[in-house]
RNA sequence: GCUGGCGUAGCUCAACGGUAGAGCAGCUGAUUUGUAAUCAGCAGGUUGUAGGUUCAAGUCCUAUCGCCAGCUCCA
């Protein structure tokens, strides 16, 4: 065979010669500015020799695989960067992340800020060299001894975990990795990047490994992209419901109570609002709520196994007789209220709603904002049904599920089925049953989904559904878990139709999550321009002058005896002043009355963001502000 | 909890080891104003806290608390 057959993406073919390689072949294609190419859908290096018959498609910096191979390029630039200012730092792992990639280094020198900015010039040199990066395959038993000749005993632990007999290395300049690969054919590929930060991590993951020190860093494919991204970063911030939270007086956080938010008379608002409509949720699904103790001697969680398992999460107490304990869940406290009277088969399902305010001592180095704190309420539930009835619950919680989040725009779910961990309490076939359950729920619902093996909670697997906040950080929210534990270790029974006693199943389940973090969320969404039925202050009435205090008074009045949430500002102010001042406190409706409104009776309302609604009546007003909300809320 | 960074007025930020300052917010007064900032004046601080070094500490050191980024964990 004299030639080979190469087929372009975009159809057209070409027959070339055996041992040509991919940027020879790009060259003679006229396809320019690559960094890299799929080979019959694999991607590889442009340095790569073609020895058969295949399809060639060209990868662009800008595409998803090529700022992938982009990113992970620009990681071993940094590590060589680092390399070469810090002799003595060993290498570990530096894979390509959303937006950017990281290294992890061993160094008995501490990174600062200021070495972040000696690496970055370093690599500008380094890519300035365009040194040629080149790719070789070594064995494995060669490859450790390279590696262990280098000193880098992470790399060595890597390469004695790779099974092939081969594994391949890359090299630009004096400097060598060793690597899956794809890169880019030269250092002067990389051209737009930013170190970002430092931070410890755990070799392999494991608090029990030796710490590491981390260097992120984001890359791009030419300098705008990065401008634009480092822009979208300072834009998401501005969103930061830890900015926007404090600063619309909605709630705070003081040393005094870590993690533990002060929700001011507007936060409170929006915090019983979410309440009451899960409550009217509620009655339409059958839910019935509870309200339990917040203390219990912690006999209750020896029994449920939560005290094993969560004993360092829970605020406990010695009082008088005994230890006590303030609960970081709600479901043991449910356990008893079941046991505490004899259900028939004819009585299920049985479901708990409870709102109850949780504690559990995070560990300070997690705390953050609403996202994660120590106490938080959850419109929680549990479920207690018979095994024929468990995938109609299911179903009926992926449906409200799906009713909640339409009605607060939430587009950007992500669903995970989480198994059974290592550490698990209950029998095996429970969890087999489970996990089928759930499987069966996720593939009827038409959600996209990830397992992650392993990740469910020691009493049985769940579902989470989760969403980002500004920063990209992933959040669960909802989450429907079934207990494969706690019905029998709470002994609990039901009446079957045949006079015998059976073990109910229990689902724990939670809409919203935790309160805390789903207002968190929701403020980022909607950058604290609530929709009119959320808005703590829906109306703020504005003078022109002081000479229509009076009937603007009036207009005040009736809109409060008519419910709504109003301010009203009538400071010898300029009207321009005050509507800038509802703009900036996001206030959905300014009511503006002047010498025209007082003179025909009317209201003059300007919608947040500059619109201007033609002057009317105030009871019409309102009728128009009740269609708005029932429009919100799916009703209209 | 671990690694690193940061704590100055309500907020955003200044201040070489040498008298803690500005803008906004607040208060007082003037101005009576039509859809994103009227003007003037006043007040505001044990520089997170506790030690230490120094003639002198916001600045240097130690401890501690909190916050931020990430790791481990997690609603």
């Amino acid at each position: 065979m004299d030639s080979l057959h190469v087929t372009f993406a975009d159809g057209r073919a070409v027959d070339v010669r055996p041992g040509i390689r991919v940027v020879e072949l790009a060259a003679s294609a006229g396809a320019k500015n690559l960094v890299a190419a799929k080979i019959d859908g694999q991607l590889v290096d442009l340095n790569r020799v073609l020895d058969k018959d295949c399809t060639v498609e060209w990868v662009a910096p800008e595409s998803k695989d090529g700022l992938e191979v982009l990113r992970h390029s620009t990681a071993h630039l940094m590590a060589q960067a680092v390399q070469s200012l810090f002799p003595g730092t060993q290498v570990t792992i530096g894979p390509t992340i959303d937006d950017g990639f990281y290294y992890d280094f061993k160094s008995d020198h501490v990174f600062t800020p200021e070495d972040l900015e000696s690496i970055e010039k370093r690599m500008q040199e380094l890519a300035k060299a365009n040194l040629k990066v080149t790719r070789e395959e070594l064995p494995r038993a060669e490859a450790i001894e390279l590696f262990g000749k280098m000193g880098e005993a992470y790399k060595v632990e890597i390469i004695e975990g790779i099974a092939a007999d081969t594994v391949s290395l890359y090299r630009q300049g004096d400097w060598v990795d060793l690597c899956r690969g794809p890169h880019v054919p030269s250092t002067s590929a990389i051209k737009a990047f930013k170190l970002t930060s430092i931070a410890g991590a755990y070799w392999r993951g494991d608090s029990r490994n030796p710490q590491l020190q981390r260097i992120y860093g984001t890359g791009w494919a030419n300098k705008k992209d990065l401008e634009d991204y480092l822009k979208r970063i300072e834009e998401a911030k501005l969103r930061d419901h830890r900015r926007l939270g404090p600063a619309l007086d909605l709630f705070s956080l003081h040393p005094i109570a870590p993690g533990s938010p002060f929700f001011h008379p507007k936060g409170t608002i929006i915090y019983n609002i979410l309440i009451q409509y899960m409550r009217d949720l509620y009655q339409r699904y059958g839910y019935s709520e509870v309200v339990t103790p917040l203390i219990y001697k912690t006999d209750l969680w020896k029994t449920s196994g939560h005290y094993e398992a969560f004993h360092d999460d829970m605020f406990l107490m010695n009082v008088h007789d005994g230890e006590y304990g303030v609960k970081p869940m709600n479901c043991p406290g449910h356990c008893y209220l079941f046991g505490s009277r004899k259900y028939s088969y004819r009585d299920l399902p049985i479901r708990f709603a409870d709102f109850s305010r949780l504690h559990r001592f995070e560990p300070s180095g997690v705390l953050s904002g609403l996202t994660r704190v120590r106490s938080f309420a959850q419109d929680d539930a549990h479920i207690y049904c018979t095994p024929e009835q468990l995938d109609g619950e299911l179903e009926q919680f992926v449906a409200m599920t799906k009713e909640v989040y339409k009605v607060f725009g939430f587009d950007r779910i992500e669903v995970t089925l989480q198994t059974r961990p290592e550490k698990f309490l209950g029998r095996i076939e429970f969890w087999d049953a489970a996990e089928a359950g759930l499987r069966r729920c996720l593939e009827r619902s038409g959600f996209t989904v990830e397992v992650l093996p392993g990740e469910g909670a020691f009493y049985g697997p769940k579902i989470g559904f989760d969403f980002r906040d500004v920063l990209e950080r992933s959040w669960t929210l909802a989450t429907v878990q079934i207990d494969c534990a706690m019905p029998e270790r709470f002994g609990l029974k039901y009446v079957t139709s045949d006079g015998s006693e059976a073990v109910p199943m229990m689902l724990h389940r939670a809409v919203l999550g935790s309160i805390e973090r789903f207002i968190a969320i929701l403020l980022e969404h909607c950058a604290g321009a609530f929709p009119l039925w959320l808005a703590p202050v829906q109306l703020r009435v504005l003078t022109v002058t002081d000479d229509h205090k009076e009937y603007a008074g009036k207009v005040v009045e009736q809109l409060k005896a008519d419910g709504w949430r109003v301010e009203f500002d009538g400071r010898n102010e300029k009207l321009g002043f005050k509507i800038r001042e509802a703009q900036l406190a996001k206030v959905p409706y300014a009511v503006v009355i002047g010498e025209k409104e007082v003179a025909a009776a009317t209201v003059a309302p300007r919608r947040r963001g500059g619109e201007n609604v033609a002057p009317l009546p105030v009871l019409e007003f309102a009728n128009n502000l009740r269609a708005e909300v029932a429009q919100e809320m799916g009703q209209a």
